[in-house]
DNA sequence: CTGCATCCGTATCGATACTG
DNA sequence: CAGTATCGATACGGATGCAG
């Protein structure tokens, strides 16, 4: 996963652990409730906070100012305050933050071809674990 | 949500929200905290219960079980239980897990590439905000 | 060996109210 | 407009004990 492993056989099973928490760091971020919805409404626009907000409808004012300060502080979103009276605020996507997007697609493609077969699956097992009452 | 979008012109918006939620569904059940792990450990290789446990070392059974659930519910990971004394339970990914952790693998690679740029986003952010005390 | 039940501390989320 | 502060509800995770 690091680098093009060339040991097919046993590769550092230490550096392989400490990689897995970064990914899952960053896969946690975007598995929380509201990370992917502002990244998809933002993307490739300017927005102000107002209008993120309205795009979204259900997210409360708190939950959109930690997503986005969580976006921010791993330079995937960019933040421009303008120093006016009222104040105006425009986030929109990193470069960083478009190349996560972009290699995040093709995992957003299988699962939409693959959604209704995992529904399915979940149906089953459910059902199964119901029939032990 | 979805269902008091009023706006006949953009109809894509309101399936890539649908979409995004059952991104995030899965996108959420990997970035929990030992998903990931379990996936790692169990690879191409069939392992009994004791063994993924004993490879990740630091989880706790209970957790252990209840991931796997998680993953057996949505076809991830099949269970296979020989009614033997002592009971004996083998685990391993189904063709669909493969599939997924395949597609998730240049995810991977870029935060393995992105890590360390990543981690100073953060300490500047991190240093930045702390000077308002 | 497998893995569920229980209890408890912590983290996350959401609603509301308030400030600059 | 763009947030922060506070509180309560819920979800998650870990330790322990026990059953099949």
């Amino acid at each position: 996963m690091s680098t093009h492993d060339q040991d097919p056989t046993e590769r550092s099973e230490e550096q392989e652990l400490r990689n897995c928490q970064s990914v899952r760091q960053i896969l946690s971020r975007f598995g929380d409730k509201w990370t992917s919805s502002v990244v998809g409404v933002l993307g490739d626009k300017r927005l102000r906070f107002r209008d993120i907000h309205r795009a979204i409808g259900t997210i409360s004012q708190r939950m959109l100012a930690v997503t986005l300060r969580g976006l921010e502080r791993d330079g995937l979103v960019v933040r421009t305050a303008y120093p006016t009276v009222p104040p105006r605020v425009e986030y929109h996507l990193s470069e960083r933050g478009r190349a996560l997007i972009g290699v995040l697609r093709p995992f957003g493609e299988w699962v939409s071809a693959n959604h209704d077969a995992i529904e399915e699956s979940r149906k089953i097992f459910d059902g199964d674990t119901e029939e032990h009452e």
